[in-house]
DNA sequence: GTAATTCG
DNA sequence: CGAATTAC
């Protein structure tokens, strides 16, 4: 499944915030604790990968 | 450290 | 197989 909403991430490789979709997003959480989501993000100026929070009630 | 995910 | 991600 391919993400289309866009999330405003503050793009590592650049220090750029970008508004892009997360190639993919899951749940990031340890057992009884809440956790995170993650979202997988390539940049759009360096293609480089990298990993970033996005908001608990984003819906892919 | 823990959780899942996936790129390098 | 390790890094990196968040926050508890």
């Amino acid at each position: 499944m391919v993400c289309k909403t866009p999330v405003k991430v503050k793009d590592p490789t650049t220090g750029k915030e970008v508004e892009i979709a997360p190639e993919k997003v899951w749940v990031l959480a340890p057992k009884g604790r809440k956790g995170v989501k993650i979202g997988l993000f390539k940049s759009p100026e360096t293609g480089k990968y990298f990993r970033a929070k996005v908001p608990d009630d984003y819906v892919c």
